[in-house]
RNA sequence: UGGCGGAUAGCUCAGAUGGCCAGAGCAUGCGACCGAUAAUCGCAAGGCAGGAGUUCAACUCUCCUUCCGCCAACCA
C-alpha cells in the first residue's frame, strides 16, 4: 500500500508538491539511535549479559573446540583500577574474545593478588599501635577484609569496562585452595633440594623486634658519634707503591655507627678514585686524595705530605688489622664509596648494611650478626658485650682509643632511618632467611652444570617474546639475579609451614608431614598454621634427623608474595582437576602484563614452573608499555595526572576506553588523556553512524527473500564486497598478531573513506531513488547487509557493547547466534556469499582507476564551486578527457560514471598519449531542469505528463510503484 | 649509575631488506549540502628530536647528545 500515491492520483496536479514525491523515495529509517547514550545503556547491556550468563553461554558454545589459554596475571587488591590496569584488562579481553570468535575455546579466569606488605601496611595504619598487641590471626582477618573489599571493587570495575570472564569464581591468592598450592609449590622446591636457609641484611626495629620493609622506614635526623679509626696494613706496603717499602702503613676509616666495628670484616675503596699515602709523624696513612686535607685536619696529622698516589683498585685483597679484635680485614672495592664525607675508606660490616652485605657476598665475607633481636651485642669483648647498640658506642670508642687506633671522634647530626611506627632509629641486621638457590642442579638433569639458572635461561629461548627484546631482558635478569629470598617476617601471607627442631633449630623436611600440611591448608586455609598446634600434625615419635630432638616449633615467616603469584597457573590447573572440569593445558598459551613484570610475575612464574615442572608456564609473553599522560610523563594518582577509566566510562562510556586501548600501539608506552578520550568519542560516533546508515537502509530487506546472488550484483557492489574480503583478511590477521591499533586504523579508514565518503555516498541515489524491490536496490542492500554482518563481528571483541546492540538490529536470519559474542568471525569468502574468488585483479585495478578519476572530478567540482558556478555536484555536468587505456576503461563503465561522481551528466572524450589514470576534467552547469524527485538535472524533465516535475528515470520508477500498489 | 626500550604532521598511527615529491584518519581552516541532519560531502594547510659518520643515496645503518618510560626500590 502506498497511501500517498493514491492521493497523488486523485489530485492529479499534486505531483508538483515535493513532499508528496518525497514519500516515494526510500529514505533510511531505523530505531537504532544515533546517539549512543553509552553511560546509560552500557549498564543495561551488562545486566542482560549477567542475566544470560554470557560467559557461561560462550563456554557451552565452544565446548570441545581447541583451547586457547590466556592466563591472567593477578592485579593487587589495594585500590581501585587505574588506566594501566584498564589497558591491561582490555587487551586481554580483546585477545580472549577474538580467539573465541576465531573458534577457540578460550576461557578467562581473572585472578587477584591479595597478600603482601602494602595491604598489611594500610591495615597497620588503620589499626594504629593496636596491631602489635593483636594475634596474627586477627591481623590476618583485618587484612583479608581489606583485600576482599578491593577485590570486589575491581571485579565490578573490570566488568563495567566490558571484560568477560569467570568473575563469579576468580582465583585469589588468599583462598584455601590457592594457599595450599603455594605451599605445595614450595615443598616441591624444598624436596628437590632447591631451598636453603642463609643470611641476609634487613632493616630491623629493635624496639618492636621486627623486620621492616623499605616502605616502613622513614628518614629522620639523628645525632651519632662518629669516629675516625686506624686500620694497620699487614701486607708488604711495597705492593701498593715502591715508595712505601718498609714503612708503617695504615688506612683510616670513618663511621657513624661505632657499634658495628665488632662486625667489621673489610675496608672498601672506590676502584677508580685516587688515593694518597700521607706521611706524618713517621707513619703512613692511606686516604682518598680528595679528602686528604680534611682528614689530616680532623685527625691532627701535622705536616702530612703525600708519598704516593694510586687508584683504589691497588688496595684490593690487601690485609689489614682489625683495631681491637684478632681479625684480618680485607681490602675490597665498591662503587658506592663516595668522596663527599669521611675518608674515602668505608669500614664494611656485612651483617649491618645493605651495601655492605652485597659486598660481603661478593667477597665471601662472614655476615653473621652478633646483635640479637633486641639490639644487644652478643659475644665479643667484655667492654661492650651485653650492651644495646647505642649504649655500646661509647665503650667501643674508648676501646678503640685504648688500642691507639682512634684518630678523632665527634658528634654529628645526619639523616638516619627510623621505624615509621615507633620512630626509634632502626638498624641493619643480618637475619636467617629462606632462599631458593639458582645454582641447584635440576632434578633428573644433565648434571652439576644443569642448574635452575642455566636451564631457565635455555627455556627462555623457547618462549615467544613479544616484543622480542623481552627475551634479552629476562635473560639478563636471570643471568645476574641472586638466589631468591622467599621469606618475609610478616603476617599477611602464606606461612612457610615448616617445623623447626626446638633444640637445633633445623627444619624438618618430611614428605609425609609436608603433605599433611598442604591438605590442611586446602581444607582450612593458611590460617590453620596459626591455630593448630604443631603436635597435632606431627606423628608421635618423629625425631629431628639432625639432632634427634623430639620437640618442634612452627616457622613464623611467610612467603614472598611473588612465590604466591608465581604459582598461579599451577593453582588454576590443580583447581580444574579438582573440580573435574576440562583440564587446562600445560603450558598456557599467553601471559600478557606490563614491563614491570619481567622483574615480577614473568620471572616468578617461570621459576615456579621450572622448579615444579621443568618447563615455562607460557608459550608466549606479550608486554604492553606504560601509560603516560599527554606530556609523556608516567600516569600516577600521586602526580594527579591520571585519567580514571571508570570515570571515563561513566561520562563517555566504557566503549571509549576500549576503543582508546585499541587505538594505541600498546607495545610502546601509551598516552592517555581527557582530550584523547574526547577524540576517541568522536571517532566512535563516526563508526556508529556508519552502522546506522547500514541499518537504516535495511528496514525493508529480508535476506531470505531479497538477497541478490553475487554474480547478479552491480559492479560497484561486487567491488565493495571484494574490498570487504581483504578487510576481513587484514583484520583477522591482525587479531592473530594482537595488532589492535592496526585494526582500529583500518576500521576507521574503511568506515570513513571506503564506506561513508565513497560507497555510501554513491549508493544514496540508488537506494533512495530506485524502486524498492528493484534489483539495483536489492543488490546494494545485499552488499551493505553483508558488510554490516562482517564489520559487526570483526569489531565485537573491541566494541563489545555497541556490536551487541547492532547485532540485534541487523536482519535476523535462521540459525543466527543470539549474541554476537557467541558468533564466529566471517571468513573472507563468506562475504561474497558464493564461491567466487575474493580477489579479482581486473576489478581491483579498474576500480582503483575509477576512484582516482573520481578524486580528480571531485577536485574540479570544488574549484567550480569556489568560482560560484555550482553548489552541489548534481548541478554540474563534467567532461572527462582521458587517453587509453583509461579512456576505454571509463567507456566500459560509462553508464555508471554520473552516479559514481554524483553529477548529472558525464561526457567522455578520448585524449592523446598514454593515459594511466590522469584525466582532464571540465565542469559546466548541467543542462535541463532539476528533477524534483532525485535532484539530478535532466533535459527530459516534464516529458511525462502524469509526473511533470520529474526526470525520465524517476517517472519510470513512479509507474512501477503505481503498478505494484494497484 | 647500570639493564631494556622509545622519539615520524597538533593527536593516534603507516612507512620489509637504505633509493623514485614521507602516507592515512582525526583535529584545524575554508566551503558545500540541508533526503545518514546534535549528521553527511569536498578542498586546503601541517612532519622524519638534535648532531656527526658510513654511502652515489639515510626517516631507514653506526656513534654521540637531549628528552621520556620500565626495572634495579612488592604500582599493569
Amino acid at each position: 500500500m502506498l497511501p500517498i500515491m493514491k492521493g497523488f492520483n486523485h489530485l492529479g496536479e499534486s505531483a508538483s508538491v515535493p513532499s508528496e514525491l518525497k514519500s516515494t523515495i526510500n529514505l533510511p529509517t531505523t530505531a537504532f539511535p544515533m546517539r549512543a547514550n553509552l553511560p546509560q545503556n552500557e549498564p543495561k547491556l551488562l545486566a542482560r549479559w549477567e542475566q544470560e550468563r554470557i560467559y557461561n553461554r560462550i563456554r557451552e558454545v565452544r565446548k570441545g573446540a581447541q583451547q586457547y589459554i590466556l592466563h591472567d596475571g593477578p592485579p593487587y587488591t589495594s585500590g581501585p583500577i587505574h588506566m594501566g590496569t584498564a589497558l591491561n584488562k582490555c587487551l586481554k579481553d580483546f585477545v580472549v574474545k577474538s580467539k573465541t570468535m576465531a573458534g577457540f575455546d578460550a576461557p578467562y579466569v581473572p585472578g587477584w593478588d591479595c597478600h603482601g606488605l602494602p595491604i598489611e601496611i594500610k591495615v597497620d595504619k588503620e589499626l594504629g599501635g593496636k596491631k602489635l598487641q593483636m594475634r596474627p590471626l586477627d591481623v590476618r582477618a583485618e587484612c583479608r577484609k581489606y583485600a576482599q573489599k578491593y577485590l570486589d571493587l575491581q571485579r565490578q570495575q573490570f566488568k563495567r569496562i566490558g571484560v568477560f570472564g569467570r568473575f563469579e569464581r576468580p582465583y585469589a591468592t588468599m583462598t584455601p585452595h590457592y594457599e595450599s598450592v603455594v605451599l605445595e609449590t614450595f615443598f616441591s622446591f624444598y624436596e628437590n633440594g632447591f631451598v636453603y636457609k642463609g643470611l641476609r641484611a634487613v632493616y630491623w626495629c629493635m624496639h618492636d623486634e621486627t623486620a621492616l620493609a623499605e616502605a616502613e622506614v622513614e628518614y629522620e635526623n639523628h645525632t651519632s658519634s662518629t669516629v675516625w679509626v686506624k686500620y694497620a696494613l699487614l701486607d708488604d706496603p711495597a705492593k701498593i707503591d715502591p715508595a712505601l717499602a718498609g714503612k708503617k702503613v695504615s688506612t683510616i676509616i670513618w663511621t657513624t655507627t661505632p657499634w658495628t666495628l665488632p662486625a667489621s670484616m673489610a675496608v672498601a675503596f672506590h676502584p677508580d678514585e685516587e688515593y694518597v699515602a700521607l706521611e706524618s709523624g713517621g707513619e703512613i696513612y692511606i686516604v682518598a686524595s680528595r679528602l686528604a686535607s680534611e682528614v689530616a685536619a680532623k685527625c691532627n696529622l701535622p705536616n702530612a705530605r703525600p708519598l704516593a698516589h694510586f687508584p683504589g683498585r691497588k688496595l684490593e685483597h690487601l690485609n689489614f688489622q682489625h683495631p681491637f679484635l684478632d681479625r684480618k680485614i680485607l681490602g675490597v672495592l665498591a662503587d658506592y664509596v663516595t668522596m663527599d664525607t669521611g675518608t674515602g675508606v668505608v669500614h664494611t660490616a656485612p651483617s649491618h648494611g645493605a651495601e655492605d652485605f652485597m659486598t660481603g657476598v661478593k667477597y665471601g665475607l662472614d655476615a653473621t650478626s652478633n646483635v640479637d633481636e633486641k639490639g644487644i651485642l652478643r659475644q665479643g669483648l667484655p667492654e661492650y658485650a651485653g650492651k644495646r647498640v647505642w649504649d655500646a658506642n661509647q665503650p667501643i670508642i674508648d676501646l678503640v682509643r685504648s688500642r691507639g687506633a682512634l684518630l678523632h671522634t665527634e658528634k654529628t647530626e645526619h639523616s638516619y632511618p627510623h621505624c615509621w611506627r615507633c620512630h626509634n632509629p632502626v638498624i641493619f641486621r643480618a637475619t636467617e632467611q629462606w632462599f631458593i638457590s639458582m645454582e641447584t642442579p635440576m632434578p633428573g638433569g644433565k648434571g652439576k652444570e644443569d642448574t635452575l639458572r642455566t636451564r631457565t635461561l635455555e627455556e627462555i629461548q623457547k618462549v615467544k617474546w613479544d616484543p622480542s627484546w623481552g627475551e634479552e631482558r629476562l635473560s639478563n635478569m636471570i643471568q645476574t639475579r641472586p638466589d631468591w629470598c622467599i621469606s618475609r617476617q610478616r603476617v599477611w601471607g602464606v606461612p612457610i609451614a615448616v617445623f623447626l627442631c626446638e633444640s637445633c633449630g633445623k627444619p624438618l623436611n618430611d614428605k609425609a608431614i609436608n603433605k599433611t600440611v598442604v591438605e590442611l591448608f586446602a581444607k582450612s586455609g593458611a590460617d590453620a598454621w596459626f591455630t593448630d598446634e604443631p603436635a597435632k600434625l606431627i606423628p608421635v615419635g618423629t625425631k629431628c634427623p639432625h639432632c634427634g630432638g623430639t620437640k618442634f616449633e612452627k616457622e613464623t615467616d611467610i612467603f614472598d608474595v611473588w612465590l604466591e603469584s608465581g604459582a598461579s597457573y599451577l593453582a588454576l590447573i590443580a583447581e580444574q582437576k579438582m573440580d573435574g572440569e576440562p583440564g587446562y593445558p600445560w603450558p598456557s598459551d599467553l601471559y600478557l602484563e606490563g614491563g614491570d613484570q619481567y622483574r615480577g610475575w614473568f620471572q616468578s612464574s617461570l621459576l615456579c614452573a621450572m622448579g615444579t615442572r621443568g618447563t615455562p608456564p607460557y608459550k608466549g609473553v606479550v608486554t604492553p608499555g606504560w601509560t603516560l599522560d599527554e606530556k609523556g610523563q608516567a600516569m600516577s594518582k600521586s602526580r594527579g595526572n591520571d585519567v580514571d577509566p571508570v570515570d571515563v566510562s561513566s561520562r563517555l562510556g566504557a566503549e571509549v576506553v576500549r576503543l582508546w586501548v585499541a587505538s594505541v600501539d600498546f607495545r610502546e608506552d601509551v598516552v592517555g588523556s581527557e582530550a584523547l578520550m574526547q577524540r576517541i568519542g568522536e571517532n566512535y560516533k563516526k563508526i556508529r553512524n556508519t552502522f546506522r546508515y547500514i541499518l537504516g537502509n535495511l528496514y525493508d530487506f529480508d535476506p531470505q527473500k531479497n538477497m541478490i546472488p553475487f554474480e547478479r550484483m552491480e559492479a560497484l557492489d561486487q567491488y565493495m564486497l571484494r574490498q570487504t574480503c581483504t578487510f576481513v583478511d587484514d583484520v583477522r590477521k591482525w587479531y592473530d598478531e594482537f595488532a589492535f591499533h592496526k585494526i582500529y586504523h583500518r576500521v576507521n579508514h574503511f568506515c570513513i573513506v571506503d564506506l561513508s565518503a565513497f560507497y555510501f555516498d554513491v549508493l544514496k541515489d540508488r537506494l533512495y531513488i530506485s524502486a524498492p524491490n528493484s534489483t539495483a536496490r536489492r543488490s546494494a542492500q545485499t552488499a551493505i547487509w553483508r558488510i554490516g554482518e562482517a564489520l559487526v563481528r570483526l569489531l565485537a571483541p573491541i566494541m563489545s557493547f555497541t556490536c551487541e546492540e547492532i547485532w540485534q538490529y541487523l536482519p535476523q536470519v535462521e540459525g543466527r547466534a543470539a549474541s554476537v559474542h557467541t558468533a564466529l568471525f566471517p571468513q573472507a569468502a563468506e562475504v561474497l556469499g558464493s564461491s567466487f574468488a575474493p580477489q579479482d585483479a581486473q576489478s581491483e585495478s579498474d576500480w582503483t582507476t575509477l576512484r582516482s578519476v573520481r578524486d580528480q572530478v571531485l577536485k574540479a567540482l570544488e574549484e567550480a564551486r569556489n568560482r560560484k558556478e555550482i553548489g552541489t555536484g548534481l548541478e554540474a555536468q563534467v567532461t572527462i578527457t582521458a587517453a587509453d587505456p583509461a579512456y576505454s576503461l571509463l567507456q566500459r563503465y560509462d553508464d555508471q560514471l554520473r552516479y559514481l561522481f554524483i553529477v548529472s551528466h558525464v561526457h567522455l572524450k578520448q585524449g592523446s598519449g598514454n593515459g594511466t589514470g590522469g584525466a582532464h576534467v571540465e565542469v559546466r552547469p548541467a543542462e535541463g531542469q532539476k528533477c524534483e524527485r532525485c535532484w539530478n538535472y535532466s533535459t527530459h524533465v516534464g516529458e511525462d505528463r502524469q509526473y511533470p516535475t520529474v526526470c525520465e528515470r524517476c517517472s519510470a520508477v513512479l509507474h512501477v510503484l503505481e503498478n505494484s500498489t494497484s
